[in-house]
DNA sequence: GAGTCGTGGCG
DNA sequence: TCGCCAAGACT
């Protein structure tokens, strides 16, 4: 049984290995400025973790930098409009993360005196922090010797005990393990070197065992395939479903947006008038489904691809004339890059405004 | 527990 | 080219 005060050897290898190798990121507080006595703004640690879910590194660096010069504090990001905020989350996908951003602000700002949780519960309770974020903001910016799960560490873990039992499945035993090797010294600093560890030296592909400092502890080494780990229930096929999507521009060079439900597939963002993603019937889709009669011209075919499914949206054009409209706005061709526009809605712009129709390509097959 | 929810880069 | 997946959360 290991002492609870003291590190697990393991441990001390990996924390020596940060000293030496660590990444140098925006959010982060390097060793040496926190043996100094620098300390880890919550506020920074929160966002950029929030950002990184499910998302690279070099995605997130410059969205961090847009919001930390638009928003400094989390204050102002809990005053600041939800439009402004979408609009900058826009292409970063996964946009439940900015809704449930701004209402942690907000819940911060109103109930906690402007200052985070310092507690891994705490920041548990509060909207868009599970339980990796909570851990993560709990170790890195207070010190709290919170189990990290993330993908890094699961990679890393399974292949250090050689773990066969299948994800989502296995993830308890290792956060188990996880809790053990977690020193009460530093516990922020093992967290990172942990995912630096994996986004870095043990890699999902070819990693570089000869250069890490778990070689001499890792089972799957010592068996042979660290790259078999870890096993991952088989997943599902992706549908294709199909939509019509309608760019209507006018005289007066401006477009006609609509904004989306809050709730849902792009909840919160902005859209040129779209059929419903969720229709799978095969073969041509047609203008007869515009949100009225207009010349509209097919202009080709978008692919997006989704999480779950894979989506091919047909573009049809039309100049039109402005006319008022139940849901939606006429908005200036010019204004178009401060919308929250997502990255499916631009491509489609991009095929309705610029490209040529490719005779090849096109709706039905 | 299994689905839902984006995007872009890479081997 | 295309499947894989990157610091997951929520229902």
């Amino acid at each position: 049984m290991l002492d609870k005060t003291s590190t697990a050897p393991e441990a001390e290898r990996l924390l020596g290995w940060y000293d030496r190798h660590h990444r140098d990121l925006p959010w982060r507080v390097s060793p040496p400025m926190r043996a100094r006595g620098v300390k880890a703004d919550p506020y920074h640690v929160w966002l950029s973790e929030v950002m990184l879910q499910q998302t690279t590194v070099a995605a997130v660096k410059p969205y961090f930098a847009k919001f930390l010069a638009l928003w400094p504090g989390v204050n102002d990001l809990a005053t600041a409009r939800s439009e402004d905020v979408m609009a900058a989350w826009a292409g970063l996908g996964y946009y439940a993360r900015a809704r449930n951003l701004k209402k942690c602000a907000e819940a911060v700002a109103a109930e906690h005196g402007g200052r985070f949780p310092a507690t891994e519960a705490g920041l548990k309770a509060l909207p868009g922090i599970g339980d990796y974020t909570a851990a993560a903001v709990a170790a890195i910016a207070f010190d709290e010797p919170a189990a990290v799960m993330d993908g890094n560490v699961e990679r890393v873990i399974s292949r250090l005990y050689a773990i066969s039992d299948p994800l989502p499945g296995s993830k308890p035993a290792m956060k188990a393990k996880v809790a053990a090797l977690t020193p009460q010294e530093r516990p922020g600093d093992f967290a990172q070197a942990m995912m630096d560890l994996g986004a870095t030296i043990c890699t999902p592909k070819r990693p570089a065992c000869a250069l890490c400092p778990f070689r001499e502890d890792c089972r799957a080494l010592a068996v042979g395939d660290p790259e078999h780990y870890p096993v991952k229930a088989a997943k599902k096929a992706k549908p294709v479903r199909r939509a019509a999507a309608f760019v209507a521009v006018s005289p007066q060079r401006r477009m006609l947006l609509q904004r989306r439900p809050d709730k849902g597939l792009l909840g919160g963002m902005t859209q040129v008038p779209v059929t419903d993603f969720t229709s799978r019937r095969d073969g041509a889709t047609s203008p007869d489904a515009a949100p009225f009669p207009a010349g509209w011209q097919p202009r080709g075919t978008v692919v997006h691809i989704f999480t779950h499914f894979e989506l091919r949206v047909d573009v049809y054009r039309a100049g039109v004339a402005e006319r008022a409209v139940e849901d939606g706005w006429w908005e200036p061709l010019d204004n178009l890059a401060a919308q929250a526009l997502p990255s499916v809605m631009k491509k489609i712009i991009e095929t309705a405004i610029v490209s040529t129709p490719d005779p090849t390509q096109g709706h039905a097959q």
